[in-house]
DNA sequence: CGTTACCGTGGTAACGATACCATGCTAACG
DNA sequence: CGTTAGCATGGTATCGTTACCACGGTAACG
């Protein structure tokens, strides 16, 4: 492969004048550059990023940190953050987690390692020793679609508690009485603000009975055996409120296999919509906009309503 | 940030040393390890991948140039290559084309800039251009989900003639006696093998009208457009072949518009389901455990009748 | 005309890690 | 006891690029 040197020798200049048109860093007459060019062209140089990262401190990467890129909503959120990461010149690196903390650390370890410029982070829990991990190394984290109880790091979120409690209310405006909410793990920070504002939306109807709440994980699985807890629970909710999309499905199909119809038997809701992050997208790419300058330390946060700020 | 030098000076070894233990590379007496363990755990020490790479010559690092990562099948894809790549100790860098053959060479150019180990490509078209780059700089590329005109390349893909023609049987078997087949652009091979599959199992049950074509692109928005106009051809088709899933929801969303109820007024299949890649994820896993040994140059076809054999 | 200022170019030393070769030392063996 | 083998460790060069500093030359200016 060659290098920036044969191209150096091959057009007769130093191998800082091939970096000046390579990257267009410096001075450079005329003639030079098209000497330079040529010989590029003639023996087919393509630079080297891994050097010039060494060089640089700068990679030019920035990764992802998902749970599960599966799930439509993080697909979602993933195209638009490759959408703006290319438009800044920078590549992505994606990761799965499965909710683990384990992976999440490795994960986050390995990106370190790799110089990456900045994380994109949906904690599989807190987070807590991921974040203090990129702290650590100096290295900017942006935390996606979970509140933090510490004020670790900059937050961009969607609203989990109004939606929850938009999708709460409308079950009351529409007469049920009796509701159940199937949500993902205790200490997921959407699991958690999605039960609670359903039943802040639910408090204030005075049912005749209590909302069911149940708590699994964010998995098909899960949401067909939580389905089922319902629907044996006395008396027997009227709607169900599957707190994420995985769930729904999971819902769906335990009701098809118990021959319960749907609405007419019961109704289903759902916190899955891929429009309820559709905000959270752009305010990603604004980011990464952001991000380009100097590094993403100094995240802006935009909406207050959908925005965490940052601790002190 | 503290680099070898500084874990050797503290540990009082070289920094030769240290990078053994670091690596387990070479031998270490257990006195020496622990001394160096224990000043890597006291500073701080996290090794630099960047330089690492430099001289390696590996970045551990893959690359999955697909259309669109919002497209359930190659999420699904995307997230089995994610899986085994990590099991493999790879990290995953993604790229939309958006069916562009400029991203795509922008893409690639990049990737081989950064040494990427090797290069998952779904091409825009018939991606020649991009896979010369890559043989211009002696990275393994493996196409997949198309076929390709010249053998350039290994290729892993799933059958898309073969489920077209069971489709296309399937409406045979129905009754159906208008059909209309709507896929995506010519000379994307996905979209050509459709077409073929669907008329070759409709050739063999002389229909009293010919089943209609239309190429447009893999979109909601084409397949909104085309299946307007499949419905406005008389006889007008009675079943509709969508190839695949994006054009699958733009002809549902425009039967609902124009008041055509599925199924009871016109039948719609689709060559959408992730069952039919599923395959093709299983056989990219085993892809990648063999890439990690020597690269992945020498990738293993195995199912012939999903597979193309490279060229000699 | 002398000074300042910048342009164009190059030399050299990093960046942080590892490949390669060298060396001292202990253990095993006939 | 001498020789061989191999373990444990280190020195140095190198991967390909860019940061930093230096330097000659020309143009502008008072």
């Amino acid at each position: 492969m060659p290098t920036i040197v044969d191209v150096a020798n091959r057009a007769g200049v130093a191998a800082i004048t091939v970096s000046r048109v390579v990257n267009d860093s410096g001075p450079v007459s005329k003639q030079v550059r098209a000497r330079v060019e040529q010989a590029i062209a003639e023996i087919g140089y393509v630079p080297n990023s891994v050097a010039r990262s060494l060089r640089s401190k700068r990679t030019d990467t920035i990764a992802l940190v998902v749970t599960d890129m599966t799930n439509p909503f993080f697909t979602t959120v993933a195209r638009g953050v490759e959408d703006a990461a290319s438009d800044a010149g920078l590549m992505l690196i994606i990761c799965n987690t499965d909710e683990r903390d384990a992976d999440e650390q490795r994960y986050v370890r390995m990106l370190l390692q790799r110089q990456t410029d900045g994380i994109l982070l949906v904690p599989a829990r807190q987070g807590v020793a991921a974040i203090e991990q990129c702290r650590a190394h100096a290295t900017p984290v942006v935390v996606v679609d979970r509140r933090l109880r510490q004020r670790a790091a900059d937050v961009v979120r969607g609203d989990s508690r109004g939606g929850a409690f938009e999708l709460g209310q409308l079950l009351v405006s529409l007469g049920h009485t009796r509701t159940a909410v199937l949500s993902g793990p205790r200490s997921v920070s959407t699991a958690d603000d999605r039960v609670a504002g359903f039943l802040q939306a639910l408090a204030g109807a005075r049912q005749p009975d209590p909302p069911l709440v149940f708590r699994g994980a964010y998995t098909t699985e899960s949401g067909r055996v939580m389905a089922r807890q319902a629907m044996s629970a006395t008396p027997r909710p009227t709607a169900l409120f599957a707190a994420n999309n995985f769930i729904a499905i999971g819902v769906l199909q335990a009701l098809e296999e118990m021959n319960v119809r749907v609405p007419e038997d019961v109704a289903v809701v759902a916190f899955a919509g891929v429009e309820h992050g559709l905000g959270l997208v752009e305010l990603l790419e604004e980011v990464l906009a952001d991000l380009r300058v100097p590094a993403f330390g100094l995240v802006v946060h935009r909406l207050a309503d959908v925005v965490q700020q940052p601790g002190p």
